[in-house]
DNA sequence: GTATAGCCTTCCCCTTGCTGGAAGGTCAAG
DNA sequence: CTTGACCTTCCAGCAAGGGGAAGGCTATAC
């Protein structure tokens, strides 16, 4: 099948799929005659592949580690599971961060609500949360 | 004051100062004979704004936005607001998203703990992740 | 007087994960 | 024969800066 088709099939641009050739994470495809890249059943379950893995918060990078250990007929079980916790610990404090954002997001806009319109200022809603947010983590 | 020690007292890179300046969010400054940039107390509130406001989420776009409401001589917080507001919609989102995909991955870290080390794949933790997790969002 | 260290300047390239466009080739239908 | 939908390559860019080169300025130490 030629680019389109595995783009249409797996909902990503062609773009991106030619992207990941030059990042050495798909093969260099079979060619039609006419110089058209050609696919098979094997390229879209990498691709399928490659997808999932970045779903789950891998990067390029890490997906191309573990596809190497295939290569080298090497089971990276052990190595996706270290990845997988660093993600864990990575999204937990993700998280953290949001919820205390979401928290003084909604403190800025309640007393916005109410704000006396009379001060010169940049605005007084983003000065104000210079001296509420100083102690919150980058 | 020189670069180095507007950037030291506001914590971040004077590559970053310089960033700004070609993005248009600071003015040009003042220049010493050698040439050196020079800044004064006002550049050290503008710049203190910038970074309050991209701790709240502001993209620099946005905030440039802003800025230049203050230059027309007008006051932003209305379009602060709807930006705010949009940020919230937006963390939301977000956080249900990595709270949906921190769950997905404590699945799969359970299930690999004792998952059979025997079928012939890349694998299996992230090749069983692709069936379980279908229908979540991008 | 000079060496050396620590600033500063501009410049361009690197990152992540793509996306868009330009300029041109291929192929089937009307 | 032309139109349109594909495809090819390469170049350029987005956010938000970071890294480092090559060179200029200046204060202090010897």
């Amino acid at each position: 099948m030629r680019i389109g088709e595995l783009a249409d099939r797996l909902g990503v641009n062609p773009k991106t799929i030619r992207f990941y050739e030059a990042r050495g994470l798909l093969p260099d495809p079979a060619r039609l005659p006419s110089g058209y890249r050609d696919y098979g059943p094997e390229d879209e379950s990498r691709l399928a592949f490659i997808k999932t893995a970045q779903r789950l918060g891998l990067s390029l990078d890490e997906i191309g580690e573990i596809l190497a250990f295939k290569e080298r007929g090497e089971r990276p079980c052990s190595y996706v599971l270290s990845v997988l916790a660093a993600q864990l610990s990575d999204i937990d404090r993700r998280i953290g961060e949001l919820v205390r954002l979401r928290a003084e997001l909604v403190v800025l806009k309640d007393r916005a609500d109410q704000l006396a319109t009379g001060d010169a200022c940049y605005c007084g809603i983003v000065e104000h949360a210079g001296r509420i947010g100083q102690a919150t983590t980058r």
